[in-house]
DNA sequence: GTCTATAGTATGATAGAC
DNA sequence: GTCTATCATACTATAGAC
């Protein structure tokens, strides 16, 4: 999205640092909460100043959740192009997504509030795309734990799919980077009871 | 909230038809994002003629979410009155809410939606408390099941908790009351995953 | 119960000086 | 890269006529 012009310092320059801000900003309040003032009074500047870095209010949100998504789905094909079994496929997609809510929180919670109402703009039509392409991964993976005997046959796999996703990536509501847990024991957990239950079996 | 004045006919008067519609449209594209004006359009009235109705626009948020808590938690605490097994006490408490989500979706959306910004008002404090007695609700069923041996001993009840919650709630982003799946038939597959897990454990 | 008319404020964005 | 100053618009809410 930008020709990354003098990386001097990690998370570069006057941009990347305003961004930032706008991505806390719009993560704890939503989108439309803030505004473009509550950006610059954060930042310390005016809020006529932030136009001279960015086209507009949208343009910030965009340029988040479109440099996330990209990383993001690095990840997800590095992973559907190993040769790990569908079910340590699916292990892996939902120790990346916790790894993501650790590192992008920001970006993650964004897209978990803002998404249903920026996608109604076609400048973030992508956010639609990605979610075809999220939802053939999950149900693609469940398909073929399925077919390989890893996975239960009597579950509706579109409804798993909804599970799974969503209470994969809405643990960014409570989740807090830095806090006691670590991403890896949160997917412990949850990687425990999607696949195994809390119910006792055994005596 | 209101002495209901004259119920002639189910949904009551003008004041409920345009609640309704008041829920609808913030159910659809969220509190900030709908105008008065958006209401009254939809009501086919002009804006200042809502403030008949209504104090503010907050009024009605408050109003919706105050009834529908009311009415949510005089389920709950028949069932937690009742006596039931904790495993299952548990199940009607999902089954309950899933009900909700049938009966008042739109509700459900803007508590799910909206709550974490309301909840920075005063007015809405009554969002925080219910809060607390949810958690104390669902973390009390856990350990009720752990100590019966009715549940796993080995998982963070309040991260199973938080779990639980999520998703269940979270499924008004995809549930369309009148579609194909009944609550019930939801509630079946959620419990099933839940309780036993997807992942095949006998031949 | 709704309309007309409008007050008062907040918002996203722009132009040009420094 | 930031500030000064400001425009145009959208928003919640009000007062009083019908």
């Amino acid at each position: 999205m930008s020709a990354a012009s003098t990386p001097e310092r990690p998370a570069g320059g006057r941009r990347e640092e305003l961004l930032a801000i706008a991505a806390r900003l719009f993560a704890e309040r939503g989108f439309k909460n803030t505004t473009v003032r509550d950006i610059a009074d954060a930042a310390g500047i005016l809020s006529g100043s932030l136009y001279h870095h960015f086209d507009s209010k949208e343009s910030m949100v965009d340029e988040l959740l479109d440099t996330f998504q990209r990383e993001l789905w690095k990840e997800y094909d590095a992973i559907t192009g190993s040769d790990l079994s569908p079910r340590a496929k699916l292990e892996a997609v939902v120790r990346a997504s916790f790894d993501a809510i650790d590192h992008h929180h920001s970006e993650v919670a964004i897209f978990q509030n803002d998404a249903s109402y920026l996608i109604g703009f076609e400048r973030f039509g992508y956010l639609e795309e990605r979610n075809v392409r999220f939802r053939r991964l999950w149900t693609g993976l469940l398909e073929a734990g399925v077919e390989a005997g890893e996975l239960r046959a009597d579950l509706d796999v579109e409804l798993v799919y909804r599970f799974l996703r969503d209470t994969v990536w809405v643990a960014v509501r409570w989740y807090r980077p830095g806090g006691e847990l670590s991403p890896s024991q949160v997917a412990d957990q949850y990687l425990t009871i999607l696949l195994e239950g809390i119910a006792k079996t055994d005596g």
